[in-house]
DNA sequence: ACCGAGAGTGAGAATCGTTCTCATGAGACG
DNA sequence: CGTCTCATGAGAACGATTCTCACTCTCGGT
């Protein structure tokens, strides 16, 4: 069964803000938007719904240094991120080569069930005005 | 100036934990360790200990998915992780191909003032027995 | 339309890793 | 040896996330 959500006030206004941004927001931002809104949604429901979407595939979480997790509505498939450090935007990067690379260098030292985690950071063009 | 800490038994003990270990470990687990060899040291300074290695770059530090920062002594300069998922077992590998698409694909997109991170996990072959 | 079962919600408590506070302890250097 | 600091550690505080559980609302059936 592939497990279908309801249809709730609090699922809508999540995936409404998601819709709107286009770079990564936290739990606590996206629950802050909402609140401006006065689309009021508890914090748990936020955690929750989140949670399920990146289950679903349907979004990106990505964890940041400062320990905040921090979601972005994203294709589906595998891909990286080039992520803004100042501002958040993010542009999708698919690195073919660099997969090979990962998976030959772990098959070389003998490890197996291979994955890995890649992002880069920078400051945008908009950001360094 | 430098900053020369200074020589306790606490740092020693510490040091000396990290000098047996060859995979990641966290705060914690060199807390326990400690502990079990008698070598009572408190959890902040664990911390603290750690933070200055990591800031001296005598370590490096690793959040795992679980949230919990793992640490290693690693060789210095820029190098990534293939890290066992089961036993922390770690190699250091190098990727300067890597390293030059990150750096071009940013470009292209207008991105300044790039880092990455990179890091390689699977099962031993140890592990996997 | 109207039930009714059960998933969804939310306020607050709990958890977990990490950092902070501050009184006490111990290197380093003369 | 004494003194000046920095280091230590027990416990409190913190920030992100998860859990609890009584109450609410959606949805499928009638």
């Amino acid at each position: 069964m592939p497990e279908i959500p309801r249809n709730t006030r609090q699922r809508r206004a999540v995936t409404a803000i998601l819709d709107d941004l286009d770079g990564f927001a936290s739990a606590r931002e996206i629950h802050d938007v909402l609140s401006k809104r006065g689309e009021s949604v508890g914090l748990s429901t936020v955690y929750r719904t989140l949670q399920a979407l990146v289950d679903a595939e349907e979004l990106d979480a990505l964890r940041a240094d400062d320990g905040e997790t921090r979601f972005r509505r994203c294709s589906t498939g595998h891909h990286h991120h080039l992520v803004c450090r100042q501002c958040g935007r993010t542009v999708e990067v698919e690195g073919p080569t660099v997969e090979r690379w990962a998976d030959s260098v772990a098959a070389a030292h003998g490890y197996a069930d291979v994955s890995h985690t890649l992002e880069i950071f920078g400051t945008c063009s908009t950001c360094r005005a």
